[in-house]
DNA sequence: CCTACCGATCGGTAGG
DNA sequence: CCTACCGATCGGTAGG
């Protein structure tokens, strides 16, 4: 009954194996992650890591959430001050660039790199990075849609438009930085994201 | 010293292995690829399928040669016959997106997935997946180039930038049917590429 | 949290 | 092209 480890001491595990498991998965990918090689790196047994999560598909989706945290914190939230419509539109883009300049994940944005790995598939962890997506690409029309109404952007710019090209420019940065090591992307992704927003 | 098969029987079997590995991998991915899979799909043995190409890396290169072959022959060469510059590369464009949407590789756009899978890696396959996308773009920028010198495109259009967009949007499209399935996608990015080709 | 296992599967080899 | 293997590793479980 009573634990062999306090609650404070099991969750400080538990933080350390999700820390761990999204710096291997960002470079290995979801699947790629192991639990054997886990358990190496942190010293511990095998069950002992899934003792936390249970099994894989838990682990991975606990992983999912670890990292849309860190992409909240370094995307969402520095843009949070600035004035909503286009200088947040602006704020967002130039946070997003600058977290994939700085490499916050070692292995480039972890999403992209899940979404290609799980989007043949079906299950919780595709849902969930497909969930992700669907959010963002929505925070992104929105504050489009009200650069528009406070007449930031032309009338009859078109929201959906705007977001999809937007998000086309971080995911051709990112694989210029990632494939590439090409140091001038973020340069073009800056002028890209410019020539859209006025 | 005499094969069990005749050289064309041999070629026959090779070309049925990297048909059905370059449908696999397109899905699971050039790892995900497992040569027992393989084997058991083509009614071989497992040392039958590895025969042909000596280990696994080889195999994958072979794939990727084999998936670079479709790409000519769908996206480069419907291009050919129009007018150098503007209307060649509006053509590249269209005959890109046409391809993505119409689900040529079956998982979407083997290069991009290859390019996640593998450009945290160093060795023979991450080399060879740069390699296609540096001649890739050389080729957009080039078209462009050529764009500019005849005046389809305004002087001083920086052909870096533009293939850099243009990539972009073809990646976003790509994301959206493999992981939304989303039907107008094709739509957004025709607009998209229309914007930038006058 | 551990040890000690399980069956399955991995890439690859020996030998024919 | 086959059978018959190899050592390693996979996710997961039993039992404590």
């Amino acid at each position: 009954m009573s634990p062999r480890r306090s609650v404070a001491e099991a969750l400080g595990t538990r933080t350390a194996i999700l820390d761990r498991s999204v710096a291997v998965a960002s470079t290995e990918g979801l699947e790629g992650l192991t639990i054997g090689r886990l358990a190496l790196d942190l010293g511990m047994s095998k069950s002992g890591v899934l003792g936390h999560f249970g099994s894989k598909e838990t682990l991975q989706l606990a992983v999912l959430d670890r990292a849309a945290e860190v992409f909240r914190a370094e995307v969402w939230e520095p843009a949070q001050p600035a004035q909503p419509g286009l200088p947040r539109l602006r704020a967002l883009c130039e946070a997003w660039i600058s977290y994939l300049e700085r490499g916050v994940f070692p292995g480039g944005c972890f999403f992209v790199a899940a979404a290609h790995e799980f989007d043949g598939r079906k299950g919780p962890v595709r849902d969930a990075v497909a969930a992700l997506f669907d959010a963002w690409r929505e925070r992104l029309r929105k504050e489009a849609r009200r650069a528009v109404k406070v007449g930031d952007l032309p009338a009859g710019t078109d929201a959906d438009q705007l977001a999809f090209e937007l998000l086309g420019v971080v995911m051709a940065l990112n694989h210029a930085i990632q494939l590439h090591h090409d140091p001038e992307a973020a340069a073009l992704a800056r002028r890209a994201v410019r020539a859209r927003l006025i």
